[in-house]
DNA sequence: CTAGAACCTCACATCCATGTCAGAGGCAAC
DNA sequence: GTTGCCTCTGACATGGATGTGAGGTTCTAG
């Protein structure tokens, strides 16, 4: 009567996780495929997702922007979802140790931005000074 | 008397600029092939380059670093060290498009950098609880 | 002159997240 | 049933900066 079909929390399937998160079907099972994604299967194989994957997909894509390997990410993850004293142990200082990579990444990437903001005030002078020059 | 053997400004030999800027012998070639670096060529087509060069070289590093492809370097960089009206013209938009791309890049990587430090204070949290625990 | 280091070109290899295609099966609607 | 869309696995392709090696020339030190 009320249309989808599975009323329990049985989640949804890839297609739907795809367009919901903005990644693509493909990049969902190689997530799955390095460790960083996980599913339950239905009885014919199709992957199904609860909602907290979605947010789980968010941070991974947001890490992958970071420079993250998924092998540095499958490592992390874990680390997130259940804190163990295992797994703390040394993913912490990997987190640790990449966050102080990215700290370092985006102090150059600002560095850079300066870099090309002074260029651009330079042509900018001199765009002026053709001008000048032009209407003498 | 004085060793080296050209007194003139003929400029440094790939392998010495390769050791000036860390960046390999491989990639300064490539650079070149990209239209990213000029050399003059010695008689017998050995490459030489002035000193300007190895600050070129840096620009260019920081460049890929901050995530532009080497098509778009080419676009900026003659805008860079000649700034006529016409490279500039389409140029000057192309480095304010980039300018930005890498400003809104920056702010995420923030946002990641700040998502991971809340992680990091979640799990020492954890860690302390399950500490005081084992020590009931 | 000669040995070794540096250089040349050309070309193929690598990494890694994604794209894409093929062939097969699952599921809902008509 | 059949049509059409979604999903499955597996495999090959892509792009871009760089590594690497072969085969040959050039430079420099002894």
């Amino acid at each position: 009567m009320c249309g989808t079909g599975h009323s329990r929390e049985d989640g949804v399937r890839i297609g739907e996780l795809a367009s919901r998160t903005g990644v693509s079907v493909r990049s969902l099972r190689y997530y799955e495929e390095q460790g960083l994604l996980a599913s339950t299967r239905s009885a014919s194989g199709q992957r199904h997702y609860t909602a907290g994957e979605i947010d789980r997909v968010a941070l991974i894509q947001r890490l992958y922007a970071a420079g993250l390997s998924s092998r540095t990410i499958a490592e992390l993850l874990p680390c997130v979802h259940s804190p163990s004293e295992e797994n703390s142990d040394a993913a912490m200082e990997r987190m640790a140790q990449e966050r102080d990579r990215l700290s370092a990444h985006i102090a150059d990437l600002i560095r850079t931005r300066d870099t090309l903001d002074e260029l651009m005030v330079i042509n900018r002078a001199h765009r002026e000074s053709l001008q000048m020059a032009h209407s003498h």
